[in-house]
DNA sequence: AGCACGCCGACT
DNA sequence: GTCGGCGTGCTC
């Protein structure tokens, strides 16, 4: 007598396919598989294994992969708990799971993960605050020890330069047992590096390696976890700290988030007593706000900014000005016409690098060349407008020719005026370097149109604030925002405001907020099809929102437009816009969902 | 998802 | 008449 296997695929189908397979045939669950599926042979994972099938006419499994199963049981039901959470399937979880080496035909040795009996474990949900990596460091490394000792830590970090910045530190306390996870390892390092974090490692990873767990998993540590990189971009769209989250409560081991500030998710699970936090902060300094007459709005560099240069030039401080908007111009257009030049493929505008008689589009990283009159009209020539951050460092040299201007890459001890976009952000592990800042674009970042503007603002003033020793300048024309009556406050009374003001709207972390993308190459059939989504939407739920031109409306020859959906926040919102946005087909126009 | 099949309008 | 775009159904 043959037997059945569920196999999931690497095919986005709401569903596992049947194959048989002889009964004396060593098979388990998480074990990979040769399949043909539609006249291909593909790689499934066995997913679960029945004794009958509906299916009349089934295909035996062609080969079995593996002799150790590579995922575990839990492993799968990890993903399928995912697919409830997020609008996609099962398989496109379990096939995450997979490193890379082992999504092809490859025989591979693979470690037994074991999974030891955890006796009377502790568990907490812990949020740990400090302006610095050591300094919160220092809070949990007792927790990691602790983990070590049965089995292994898990660790993300935000970004690749931070976990190895990070992992000099963590090396010198845990010189045996670190594994590192990053999607820049080549693919058999990875797999490599995976095998063996299969039992007592402290594995260093970033985002995607949450779903590389091991069996005997501990404890897992989410460090910096306001970042926005812990948010997938691309499709399957996920949070790390959903992930995370759902993964310490199916293993039940512990959750430690870490960072300078709580997330409003974070911190609305700290005000309902869901997690505990522990402040290792110390005293936190005042961000100088300074109000802009609104007469010169596109002024840089006014009478305010240039006290502010005489100030730190004549008391020997070194000062970094923060602008964060890259190049030297921000669009090109033409004298004549005053066309705005685009790619061609995304409707972005152009910018320049002030070296280059080339332009390049922020949104496909296209390099344009750019001809000496205007291609459309034949008349005019080429203006360079707007300011990026090359372009404010030569107005600010001609305004002051005795200072030395550096940018923040060719930052020297020489350096008295220092030009930096937001990558100083990335240097946030390293102790102050500079006495004073002065942070130039924070109406930029507060005129953003979407709800998380303000909050993110406050983040982003809050960690410039922890790169200088003595004192940040905030310049804004718009000194009545409720962000700046509370900047200066105790951080809390800002969460609450905001807090506040999601609960009444219905965002997040209260309301669920999905947003579908549409996007084709037709704009006419991409309009049409928004609108036939938009009618089917509004028949089930009361706020369907758009359709919305997406930023930029076409990316890489493709059109977008997005409706949006509030809803309640539970499995019973996320379920049912899943089940519309499945059944809903049209050719040639592709989707993609996101929840908020 | 990818592919085959069938319908229909456009164009040599 | 035939080419191609688009909707529909199916894959164990």
């Amino acid at each position: 007598m043959d037997k059945i296997a569920k196999v999931a695929l690497p095919i986005a189908l709401g569903k596992e396919f049947d194959y048989l397979y002889p009964q004396d045939l060593r098979l388990t669950e998480g074990m990979r598989v040769l399949v043909d599926f539609n006249g291909k042979k593909v790689i499934g994972v066995v997913a679960g294994m029945v004794l009958t099938s509906t299916i009349k006419k089934l295909k035996s499994i062609i080969k079995v992969l593996d002799e150790e199963a590579v995922l575990s049981k839990e492993h799968i039901r990890l993903a399928r708990n995912l697919s409830e959470f997020y609008p996609y399937e099962p398989a496109e979880f379990i096939f995450m799971m997979l490193p890379a080496y082992l999504r092809k035909t490859r025989k591979a040795q693979i470690t037994a993960g074991i999974k030891e009996p955890v006796i009377g474990l502790k568990r907490e949900k812990l949020f740990v605050k400090g302006v610095s990596f050591p300094e919160r460091y220092n809070a949990w490394k007792i927790k990691v020890e602790e983990g070590l000792k049965t089995g292994s830590v898990l660790i993300c970090f935000p970004q690749i330069s931070y976990l190895l910045k990070a992992k000099e530190i963590l090396e010198r306390d845990f010189p045996a047992s670190i594994k590192v996870l990053h999607s820049r390892q080549r693919e058999k390092d990875f797999f490599l590096s995976w095998n063996e974090s299969r039992r007592r490692a402290l594995i260093l990873g970033v985002r995607a390696a949450v779903f590389h767990y091991p069996a005997d998993l501990r404890l897992v540590v989410v460090e910096q976890e306001n970042s926005p990189y812990y948010f997938q971009e691309e499709k399957p769209f996920y949070h790390l700290r959903d992930v995370a989250g759902m993964l310490c409560d199916l293993k039940k081991v512990s959750l430690v988030l870490s960072g300078d500030y709580p997330s409003l998710e974070a911190y609305r699970d700290i005000k309902e007593n869901k997690m505990k936090i522990e402040e290792a902060d110390s005293q936190e300094r005042e961000i100088n706000i300074m109000g802009l007459p609104d007469f010169n709005k596109n002024k840089i560099i006014g009478p305010v900014l240039t006290e502010v240069i005489r100030k730190a030039v004549q008391e020997k401080n070194k000062l970094v000005i923060i602008w964060n908007k890259k190049g030297f111009a921000r669009i090109i257009y033409c004298s004549d016409c005053g066309h705005i030049f685009t790619c061609g493929h995304c409707s972005g505008y152009l910018q320049t690098s002030l070296k280059e008689d080339e332009a390049s589009c922020p949104y496909c990283q296209r390099r344009v060349k750019l001809e000496s009159i205007c291609s459309y009209c034949r008349r005019g020539y080429l203006k360079r407008g707007g300011f990026g951050i090359e372009r404010l460092r030569e107005t600010l040299k001609k305004f002051f020719p005795e200072l030395c201007i550096d940018d923040w890459q060719n930052r020297s001890q020489k350096s008295q005026v220092v030009l930096a976009t937001a990558q100083v952000l990335s240097s946030l592990y390293e102790p102050p370097v500079f006495e004073t800042g002065c942070v130039l674009d924070t109406d930029h970042m507060l005129s953003r149109t979407d709800y998380e503007a303000t909050f993110d603002t406050f983040l982003y003033l809050k960690k410039l604030l922890a790169l200088f020793s003595r004192q940040l300048y905030v310049f804004t024309h718009n000194r009545k925002h409720y962000l700046f009556r509370y900047l200066n406050s105790k951080w809390k009374d800002f969460y609450e405001v905001e807090l506040g003001l999601r609960e009444k709207f219905g965002l997040a972390p209260f309301g669920l907020i999905a947003k579908i993308t549409l996007r084709s190459k037709s704009e006419n059939n991409l309009l049409k099809k928004t609108q036939e989504l938009y009618n089917i939407l509004a028949e089930k739920f009361t706020q369907v929102y758009g359709p919305f031109k997406e930023e930029p409306f076409k990316l890489r020859d493709k059109y977008r437009y997005s409706l949006v959906i509030k809803a309640e926040r539970n499995s019973c919102s996320r379920k049912a816009i899943k089940k519309e946005i499945v059944s809903f087909r049209a050719s040639s126009v592709k989707m993609a969902v996101t929840f908020r």
